[in-house]
Formats: C-alpha cells, sequence, structure tokens
RNA sequence: GCCGGGAUGGCGGAAUUGGUAGACGCGCACGACUCAAAAUCGUGUAUCGUGAGAUGUGAGGGUUCGAUUCCCUCUCCCGGCACCA
C-alpha cells in the first residue's frame, strides 16, 4: 500500500464490520470472562462534538485491547432522550419533539459509528422508548409501595423561564443550571424520593470501591453529614397557663401503655393536670359508654385541652359535641376512620358509632382546633386531611412511619401539647453556654405561633413581617447578605436551657435555615462565630464555658512527642502603655515566642501579685495597676526551654496599666532572654505567634468567641471534661445522638411535556393512587402544543380526556397525574437495560443481570459527580433492598474523564470561536487520527483540561503515514535488532492501556517506529504483531494493513500478542556512575554481571574522578547503577 | 472557612513508585532535497557558561549514599461544600 486513503479505508471496514456483525456481544462465552464497560449515554442534542469522540472512542480502545486479551466485553451504547432541550426546541418551531429527537438520534448514530467504535448497537436502549419507560415507573411504583416516595407541599426551586422545578443539583449560584435565570422558591405539591433514607449508606459504602478520591470525597461532601446532638429546649409563656389534658386512648387500648404514662408524666413536669381515662369495653366499644366515660371522668372548662388519638379521636369529638362549655383545645391524633371513606378497614365497632360529626358545635365549643396525620399513612391521610378541612383545624402532617404517631424518640405530637424546641448541635459540650435559642422563619413551631388562632406572641406582627420577608428572599439574596445577620426575638416566650435551667431569649433569624437539622439552633456565642456575632448585635449574653487548651506543635516550644506533661500555673499579663494607645510586646528570645509578659505563680502568691512581680521582674516597670482578669483560663501545652520539659501550663489572663514609666532594673539574666517593645494595636496583631497569646489579646480587645475544643468550665458536674467527652455525656444526659445530613429528599415532579408521565391517578376520595401494573406504561398523551402554563401545571393537563379516568380503586371519577419525572430518574438505570434490552416481562432478567453487574468500569464527566452518579447510587441501593438487584453498588470502578478545550485555551464555545469540529478533522485527517490524538494528549484517566492543539493532530496523522510507508520494510525474515525492542513494547502497550494511559501506549508505538526506520527491516510475524498492537488505536488502519498482508480475518477478532521476559533483557545494558549521588559517567556491563564485575567496570570507568580519593561506601543496585560515596 | 487534587522545558506530557529528570509528540533552529515554497528526511533543542563545569522538577527546610518521588512549613492554581449550627 503506498498512499493512505483514510475516507476509503475507513467507509469500507465499517460496512465490513457491521455486515459480519462484528461486535454483537453474546451474554456469556465459554472460557471468557465478562467485562462491562459503561460510558455514560448521551443526550441527543443533535451536533456531536470533540467531546463525544473523547467520550465513546477512547474507551473503545480499552474494549477492543481487552476483547483481543480474551475478554468477552460489553461495550454498549444508548441514549438518554427526554429532556428540556427537545421540548423548548418543539416549542420554538412548531415541532413534535418526539420526531426532533428521533432524528437528532438517527444523525448522531451515523456520526458515533464514524468514530469507528465496536458499540453493540443490537442492545441499544433509548429512555423514550414506551418498552423502556413503562419499567421505569415501575420502578417508581416498586418505591412508592415500599414508602420511598410520598407527596409533599415544599418550598421547591422555581425557574420562571423554564416554567418547572428543578433539583437542588440543577441550582448553581441561585440561578438556573440551563438558562441562568434567578431561581425563586414557590411552595407546591411535588412527589419527593427518600433518597435521604440512603445518605449514610450512600457514604459508607463508598469506601471500598475502586473510585478516584476526589469523586468519594464530593459525594461526600454533597451528602454532608455531621454527627452531632438533639436536645429540646421547654418554651415558656408569659401568660402562662396550665392546661388540664384530657387524653382519649383508641380501640383496644387502656391508655396504660408506657407511651401514655410518658406523656403525661413529661406534661407534668410543665405544672399541667393529666387525665388519662380508661374507657369502658374497649374490646367492643360503644359509642354512649365511651362518651359518657369521658364526660363523668373530669370537668372541661376553658382550660381544658381534649385529646384522642385513633378511635379516642372521633370519641373526643363526640365529647366536644355534648359539651355546653368552650374548651381551650381539641387535638385530634390519627382519628378512627370514616367508613364512608375508600380503603377503610372493617372494624367492629363501625355500626356502635355514630359517624356523622357536628362541625359547627365542634368549632364552637373548640376554638383552637388540631388534626395530626401521618403523611405515610396512604389511606387515613385523605380523610384526616378533609377533617381538618371541615372543623377548620390546623392540620400537622408527621413524618412517622409506623406507628402513625410516633416519631423515634417520642410522639410528634408532644411538640404540640408541649411547647419544646428541640435543636440539632455539633458542639453539646458548649450547652452550658446556650444563652439564647433560634428558630428558622420556616420553623413549624413559628407557623404555629404566628396562626391567627394563638396568642402567645406580644410583637406577632412584627415577626409575621420578619418572616414573610425571609420567605420572599431568594436561596441567593439569603447567601450573599450573610454578613449581615437579622432577626427579631419573640417577645412572650422564653426559653429553658434545660442544662442551666435559666430562662433565655428566643429569636427568629433567617441566618438559620429551616431544612438543615432541626430548623433550630441555640446560641453560644462565647464558642461560635455567628451566635458571637448575633449575640453583640442584639444585646444577649455570652457565658464561656469551655476553657481553650492551646497545643504548641511547631515552632521551637513545640511539644515533644512521647514525653510527661508537667503542670504549672501561671500568668499572662497584657500591659498597656500609660499615656498612648500601646502594649507591651514581649519576645521570647530562646525560642522565639512572641506574645506578652508571662511566667509561674509562687506559692502563697495570687495571680494578680505574680502578674506584678513578672512585669517588674522582665521589664523592668514597677507601677502596675490590675484592670481585669480577661476570662476564663487559658491551657497551653509546649516545651519550656527553661525546664527541658513539656510543660501543661494554666495560664490566668490578665490586663494592666502602667500608672507611670518608673522602671527599675531588670536583671542580666532577664534582659538576655526578653526583647521587650512598646507596639500600636495593628503591630501587636502581626506580632503575636502564639494561640494562647492570641486567645487573651483577642479577649482583651472586646468581643470574642472561642470555637476549639477545650475544657469545660461553668459547666456543673461536667467541669473539668474535655470537649470530647463533655460532648457525649452532655448529649447522653440532656438530649440524644443524631446525625444530620445537607442531602435533601430528590423532588422529581416535573411540570413539563417530554418526560415519563408519573403513573399516579387522583382520586377525590381515595387520593393518589397508583397506577396497577398491568396498565403499564403510562404513555406520554399527544397535545397540541407544549407550552407550559405557567401556573404550575404540566402541558400534560391539555390532554383532556388522558386525564380522566376512572378510580383503580373506587372506580369514581379520577384524573392523572399530569407531571413528569425528572430525566435523572430515566439514567438512574439505563445500565441494567442493557444486559436485556428487549425483554417485556421484567426490566432484565435476573440472570442475565449477573452476567454483568456490577459494572467492571465506569467512564463519565465530572458534571455527574453529585447528581446522575449519586441518583443511580441510590437507585441501585433501593433495588437492591427489594431484592430486584444482587448488589449494593452498581460500578465497582469510575474513572471521570478530563475536558477538550480550544485551541486557545478556552472551554469550546461558539461565542469564542475556538470549536472544533470533529467532522471537519475527520475528512481532512481521518478518524484514526482523530481518536489517536485524543489517546495521545494526555492520560485519559486523570482530570486535567487538554487544548485541543493542531499541530498535534498532524503529529498522530504523520506517525500512520510512516506506519504505512513502512510495509516497504517488511520482509521474511526477522530482524534482531527489533526483537527485544518489539516485546518490550508489547508489554508496555497491553499494561498502559489496561491502566488507561493510552498516551504511554502510543509513545511506545513511536518508539518503535523510530527504530524501524533506522534498520529499515522488519519480518513478517514481527509486523503482524505490530498490526495488532496498532489495531486498538488505529482500527480502520490496522484493519487495512492487515488485510494487505495478506490476511482474511478481520485484525479485531485475533488473540493480542504475548511476550517472553527472558526475550525482554538486552545483552548488555548501561550502568549509571555516581560519585556521591552526582552521575559522572555510564559503563556498559553484560545484564547477567555479578555485582563485583559492575563495581569493578564502573571504578575503571570513572578511575581518574577518584583518583587520590578515599571511597567511604559503594552501593550498587543491579541494573541500574553504581554510586560511590568518597571523602570531599 | 472546611475537604480533596495539583504545580516538571516555549507547549501537551514522561520517569519501572527512592536509583542517569525531561521519554514521546508539538513548536523552534539549522541542514538536505527544490528555481522557490510546501511536503519529506537529517541534526540540535532545560538553564547559565566559549569550555571544563555548575544549576535545575512552585519556594524553603529535613530524612537518605541518592529525593520529581518520603516528612515538615509556606505560596499559587483547579475542583467540591459553605450562615450546615
Amino acid at each position: 500500500m503506498k498512499s493512505y486513503d483514510h475516507n476509503k479505508i475507513e467507509k469500507k471496514w465499517q460496512k465490513e464490520w457491521e455486515k459480519k456483525g462484528l461486535y454483537k456481544t453474546p451474554d456469556t462465552v465459554k472460557g471468557k470472562d465478562n467485562f462491562n464497560l459503561l460510558v455514560e449515554f448521551p443526550y441527543p442534542s443533535g451536533n456531536l462534538h470533540v467531546g463525544h469522540w473523547y467520550a465513546f472512542a477512547l474507551p473503545d480502545i480499552l474494549a477492543r485491547a481487552m476483547r483481543m486479551q480474551g475478554k468477552n466485553v460489553l461495550y454498549p451504547i444508548g441514549f438518554d432522550a427526554f429532556g428540556l432541550p427537545a421540548e423548548n426546541a418543539a416549542i420554538k418551531n412548531k415541532l413534535n419533539p418526539r420526531k426532533w429527537t428521533e432524528g437528532n438520534i438517527k444523525y448522531m448514530k451515523e456520526q458515533i459509528r464514524s468514530m469507528g467504535t465496536s458499540f453493540d448497537w443490537s442492545r441499544e436502549v433509548q429512555t423514550i422508548d414506551p418498552g423502556y419507560y413503562k419499567w421505569t415507573q415501575w420502578m417508581f411504583l416498586q418505591f412508592y409501595k415500599n414508602g420511598l416516595v410520598y407527596r409533599k407541599e415544599t418550598a421547591v426551586n422555581w425557574c420562571p423561564k423554564d416554567k418547572t422545578v428543578l433539583a437542588n443539583e440543577q441550582v448553581v449560584d441561585g440561578k438556573c443550571e440551563r438558562c441562568d435565570s434567578e431561581v425563586i422558591q414557590k411552595q407546591m405539591l411535588q412527589w419527593n424520593i427518600k433518597i435521604t433514607d440512603y445518605a449514610d449508606r450512600l457514604i459508607d459504602d463508598l469506601e471500598p470501591l475502586d473510585w478516584p478520591k476526589e469523586i468519594k470525597e464530593s459525594q461526600k461532601n454533597w451528602i454532608g453529614r455531621s454527627e452531632g446532638a438533639e436536645i429540646d429546649f421547654p418554651l415558656i409563656f408569659a401568660n402562662d397557663k396550665k392546661y388540664k389534658f384530657v387524653m382519649l386512648h383508641g380501640y383496644k387500648s387502656k391508655g396504660e401503655s408506657p407511651r401514655w404514662k410518658w406523656l403525661k408524666s413529661e406534661l407534668e413536669k410543665f405544672g399541667h393536670e393529666v387525665v388519662i381515662p380508661t374507657l369502658p369495653n374497649t374490646e367492643h366499644p360503644k359509642e354512649n359508654e365511651q362518651v359518657a366515660a369521658a364526660l363523668n371522668a373530669t370537668t372541661y372548662d376553658e382550660n381544658t385541652v381534649l385529646v384522642g388519638h385513633s378511635l379516642g379521636g372521633l370519641v373526643a369529638m363526640k365529647v366536644a359535641e355534648r359539651l355546653n362549655n368552650k374548651i381551650a383545645r381539641l387535638v385530634i391524633v390519627a382519628s378512627a376512620m370514616n367508613p364512608a371513606y375508600p380503603g377503610y378497614v372493617e372494624r367492629p365497632f363501625r355500626k356502635d358509632f355514630d359517624w356523622d360529626i357536628d362541625v359547627e358545635k365542634i368549632k364552637a365549643i373548640a376554638p383552637n382546633r388540631v388534626v395530626l396525620s401521618d403523611v405515610q399513612e396512604i389511606t387515613r391521610a385523605p380523610y384526616l386531611k378533609d377533617l381538618a378541612k371541615q372543623l377548620d383545624a390546623q392540620l400537622v402532617e408527621t413524618k412517622a412511619v409506623k406507628e402513625h404517631f410516633m416519631a423515634d424518640k417520642e410522639p410528634d405530637m408532644l411538640m404540640w401539647l408541649r411547647p419544646t424546641i428541640r435543636v440539632f448541635t455539633t458542639r453539646a459540650d458548649t450547652l452550658f453556654g446556650a444563652t439564647y435559642l433560634v428558630l428558622a422563619p420556616e420553623h413549624p413551631w413559628i407557623m404555629l405561633a404566628l396562626d391567627e388562632k394563638h396568642n402567645v406572641l406580644s410583637n406577632k406582627s412584627e415577626v409575621k413581617t420578619y418572616v414573610e420577608a425571609a420567605k420572599k428572599k431568594t436561596e441567593l439574596e439569603r447567601q450573599t447578605n450573610q454578613k449581615e445577620k437579622t432577626g427579631v426575638e419573640l417577645k412572650g416566650i422564653k426559653a429553658i436551657n434545660p442544662a442551666t435551667g435559666k430562662e433565655i431569649p428566643v429569636y427568629v433569624a433567617d441566618y438559620v435555615l429551616g431544612h438543615y437539622g432541626t430548623g433550630a439552633v441555640m446560641g453560644v456565642p462565647a464558642h461560635d462565630e455567628r451566635d458571637n456575632e448575633f449575640a453583640n448585635k442584639y444585646g444577649i449574653a455570652i457565658v464561656e464555658t469551655l476553657e481553650p487548651v492551646v497545643v504548641v506543635t511547631k515552632g521551637g516550644d513545640a511539644i515533644k512527642a512521647g514525653q510527661p506533661f508537667t503542670d504549672r500555673n501561671s500568668i499572662l499579663a497584657i500591659v498597656k502603655h500609660w499615656s498612648e494607645e500601646k502594649y507591651l510586646a514581649v519576645k521570647y528570645l530562646p525560642t522565639d515566642v512572641k506574645g506578652f509578659v508571662s511566667g509561674g505563680i509562687e506559692q502563697n502568691e495570687d495571680a494578680v501579685a505574680a502578674g506584678k512581680r513578672e512585669i517588674r521582674e522582665e521589664t523592668g516597670y514597677v507601677h502596675a495597676k490590675f484592670i481585669r482578669k480577661l476570662g476564663s483560663t487559658i491551657h497551653c501545652k509546649y516545651f519550656s526551654d527553661n525546664y527541658q520539659k513539656n510543660m501543661l501550663v494554666h495560664f490566668a489572663p490578665l490586663l494592666f496599666e502602667l500608672e507611670d514609666d518608673t522602671r527599675g532594673d531588670v536583671e542580666p539574666h532577664e534582659a538576655s532572654r526578653h526583647e521587650v517593645t512598646w507596639m500600636t494595636e495593628k503591630e501587636m496583631d502581626t506580632f503575636i505567634n502564639r494561640e494562647d497569646m492570641r486567645i487573651a489579646w483577642q479577649r482583651a480587645n472586646g468581643s470574642s468567641f472561642y470555637g476549639g475544643d477545650g475544657i469545660l468550665a461553668n459547666s456543673g458536674p461536667f467541669d473539668g471534661m474535655t470537649t470530647e467527652k463533655g460532648e457525649k455525656a452532655i448529649a447522653q444526659k440532656f438530649g440524644s445522638a443524631k446525625k444530620t445530613y445537607k442531602l435533601r429528599d430528590w423532588i422529581v415532579s416535573r411540570q413539563r411535556y417530554w418526560g415519563v408521565p408519573i403513573p399516579m391517578i387522583h382520586c377525590p376520595k381515595c387520593g393518589a393512587v397508583p397506577v396497577p401494573d398491568k396498565e403499564l406504561p403510562v404513555k406520554l398523551p399527544e397535545v397540541k402544543d407544549y407550552l407550559p402554563e405557567g401556573s404550575g401545571k404540566s402541558p400534560l393537563a391539555k390532554a383532556k380526556k388522558w386525564v380522566q379516568v376512572k378510580c383503580p380503586q373506587c372506580k369514581g371519577k379520577a384524573e392523572r397525574e399530569t407531571d413528569t419525572l425528572d430525566t435523572f430518574v430515566d439514567s438512574s438505570w439505563y445500565f441494567l437495560r442493557y444486559t436485556d434490552p428487549k425483554n417485556k416481562k421484567k426490566f432484565a432478567d435476573a440472570k442475565k443481570m449477573q452476567n454483568w453487574m456490577p459494572v467492571d468500569l465506569y467512564s463519565g464527566g465530572a458534571e455527574h459527580t453529585t447528581m446522575h452518579l449519586l441518583y443511580s447510587r441510590f437507585w441501585h441501593k433501593a433495588l437492591f433492598d427489594l431484592g430486584l438487584v444482587k448488589d449494593a453498588e452498581p460500578y465497582k470502578r469510575r474513572m471521570n474523564r478530563s475536558i477538550i478545550l480550544g485551541p486557545d485555551g478556552q472551554k469550546m464555545s461558539k461565542s469564542h470561536g475556538n470549536v472544533i469540529d470533529p467532522d471537519e478533522v475527520v475528512a481532512r485527517l481521518g478518524a484514526d487520527t482523530v481518536r489517536m490524538y485524543l489517546a495521545f494528549i494526555g492520560p485519559y484517566n486523570e482530570v486535567s483540561n487538554y487544548p485541543w492543539n493542531p499541530d498535534g493532530v498532524v503529529g498522530v496523522r504523520r506517525f500512520l503515514e510512516r506506519i504505512v510507508r513502512a510495509t516497504e520494510f517488511v520482509q521474511d525474515d526477522a530482524s534482531e535488532l527489533l526483537t527485544t525492542e518489539l516485546q518490550h513494547t508489547i508489554k508496555k502497550v497491553g499494561n498502559d492501556v489496561k491502566a488507561l494511559k493510552f498516551n504511554t501506549a502510543i509513545s511506545q508505538l513511536m518508539i518503535f517506529l523510530n527504530l524501524l526506520e533506522k534498520t529499515k527491516h522488519i519480518g513478517r510475524t514481527q509486523w503482524a504483531t505490530l498490526l495488532l498492537l496498532l489495531a486498538p488505536f488505529a482500527p480502520h488502519l490496522a484493519e487495512e494493513l492487515w488485510s494487505v498482508a495478506g490476511h482474511d480475518t478481520s485484525i479485531h477478532l485475533e488473540p493480542w500478542p504475548s511476550y517472553d521476559e527472558k526475550l525482554l533483557l538486552e545483552k548488555e545494558m548501561p550502568i549509571a556512575i555516581q560519585i556521591n549521588g552526582k552521575t559522572r559517567g555510564e559503563v556498559f556491563v553484560a545484564s547477567d554481571a555479578t555485582k563485583e564485575t559492575v563495581e569493578a567496570a564502573a571504578r575503571e570507568a570513572v578511575a581518574a574522578r577518584l583518583e587520590g580519593k578515599k571511597i567511604l561506601r559503594t552501593i550498587v543496585v543491579p541494573g541500574r547503577l553504581v554510586n560511590f560515596v568518597v571523602e570531599e
């Protein structure tokens, strides 16, 4: 072959391969291991850019090499084809999004083929195929049925331009990831998936995975686990009332369970009276008996809170109906269901109760009404919602799962019975220093307090104004105004610090976030920066409860490891000038510690006296006046040069002021050790170089906080404990250990057309009802236009006929859910479908999945680290818990690929005018060149961005042309000169490809070619070997040259060449000669030479340099170097 | 602020994980071929120095016979999180 016509060659072989079905992958092959190589499937945007080449053509090198190395390689592809761009294009050009998408897919397929990729197209998966999204819907329903999906009205990120809800991941710096418009907060009823239930496992299961550290760290940061404690702060009201709680238990109960007893004792602690009558005939309750018993048990007046749980809820309403005077409040907890409602489970007491409720009477008797409902109770929740509406009551939806009003520690209802605020803290050790409480504007208690039915706040309107203003702020505004903290005190209430028993003020402030922790924090101004700022602004008390412990680990006085510490009481004296704004700066010369006067307290001496004495001794000043103590003791661990011991010094920080400049003599020994100067405040700031000095200095200068670890003080029985111990002990006594996460639940509703319809039906009676499995898939309906309505309704609502359905439960009139699923749902399981793409009965056959899962290597973009990669891990775990997949983790190994920049080093973009069109380069230089250039540009498995260098591509093309020309050198007999190098090349290329270091593999091929061009002689077998090594990189050219060399089978079905370790050794090898570690020469020795021979040869080679010098030591590293250590 | 990753010629990068720093490619310079240019081929190409030689892997220190590689301190760049209690 003389010239290299890449166009002809590449088209020819692409056709040929397809005709032969060369890349069809069987599920298993006898004697071969399976290898699942996954790349992120593309969104069919319509144009293929260099990034696609980088994403698909490079893993293809690995796929081909591994096939040759005897693996059964699955290298599948598909299209993630739902999503906004199609819909936007449809709106703009009045197209059908499906047509637009399918057109793009067709076009992109051609382009992907033109790369010479070995994808198995027979396994192609498209998310828009109803045969695929049937299973997306099915999985969603499986999760729903297992309590992983819930519907909730939440403040969501709303993009006003795209008119859709965005996931947190799609909001970047408060702006829409797609269109850059500012995202606003909107209350909407959304479908959520409980990814937060998996937060711990999503972190912990990362540990054993073969993933780059940075990806693991990113995911951990994103999930943001922090471990701390939850502590309850009781509230007291200025218009404090003692109530009588009358609590009515439910069916088959006696009101004597630990739960009721506990409730009673808790409420009694706050001075309330609690009556829990045991209602008669509890196994076969009758209305009249029960109501009469309740009425006879006690009296009801305006101080009575009537509480009823389950059947007791119904009884409570009946009791209220019969009362003649008002009561303080009626609380209905998970009331027994009205049999008229769908989903009612037949109960024996049904007919013994009158289910008609006199709503108006109840309203009149109980002006303050609350209905507690458990959102997880699918059938009862709609009834309770209706009940709350009828009663015009506050509806409180709890998150508790199993026992419908039990939270993990106490009934959620208690929060509404007993005024308590629960905070989350990671610094329980500072609880005694909590001098105020802050609630987020979104805190449920605030909502309750602002309700018109309540009157606990004396400045209600002020609070209301603040809360409403805070809610209007976007996330972005809250972020940008973070420096200036604002808040409003809730007047009329106080909280009690459970540790000190003291009353502390309660604030609402938007520096506390509603969705994190419990939405409330304790303010510890002495030990937290933010709290300190807030307390200073609002004049809140600052109480130190932690004595700092400073450990010196660097500098002249760094502690010596393993040595014991000697305790000593000392003072630290900050001395102010008598007339100027200056301070006495002391540099301790032996260790270069810079700070203030300091020294030990002698026996029978108090701290102030010691201070005065030290000032006199170190500086000579006589008339120091004691001003004040600067807060708590500061402990410092350092190495004392004076005592030659590790010291644990307890400093009493003191502030003095000189009365005049009277100065006596300083003893010469002291003078030689201290350098004393006067410094301004500013100079002092930079002068101080030890943490204990700095803490004292900050205390002298007004407000300060200490946020580090220390020893507890002012903390009662916990005094003297370290932070670590105190944290545990205090958390245990006053609260409970608890973890909190930044990760929020995954909101999957999208108010757009081009997505998977959410397979739910809304029935006015039954509430949300899943579409029965046999009716799946719920296909996307045709609509006239795709414009979102803007009100938050999806365009699917326009398909009126489609929307109208029968309720699968009650067969009454119902409507379909019109929102579609987030596209990240579609891509959360596509890799499973590759294993069995055409299955109509299951999303994939279990055995077939086992052939290929988990994925051996997943290659993709760094941008998906906290999105797709996290979602799909969650999804897989959820499937795992349902027994639908075998592994807890889907991807064994993951690598993030880099980005190809424009020639100018900027990100490729039309506006920069630096976009490289791969089609143009392919037409000019060929697909093989483009593949190889991208492979050569740098290591594939490291993230660093490579600029496209147009000259570099030409260089690679030159290499391929030189390969073509080298056919002239092929001869019958082998070239001995090349033998060793070829062995070396087989080894290096093989190893480097496996390690994804395509760049060095190619460089080795180039080294070999350089040698071949010098030798001008290569044997036929040697040539064939070279072509085999080239095949994964330049599949078309290698195939062509293979065929030219006379083979009639495809090179891509050939096995990878093996090498012989023995042949790798050269007969002679160079040994570097060093003298004192510096290279001074080189000598060639036989590769099997003994140490002695090598040393002798080396000694001879540098004899001239060694002359007259004494050799102290000789180091011989076989095969590498000889180092002579000589006297200088 | 917290966490992670990185820094090697004019450029992309290499170095068998402690053993001759700068492989391979690009660029550049000179030469050959050519009337000329392009293409191609050859030679050179870390810095300073005519040279012997010296210096050199972000900066400084340490361990070692020997450090791009290990340890400490610092600077800068990139990425993730961020009023997260």
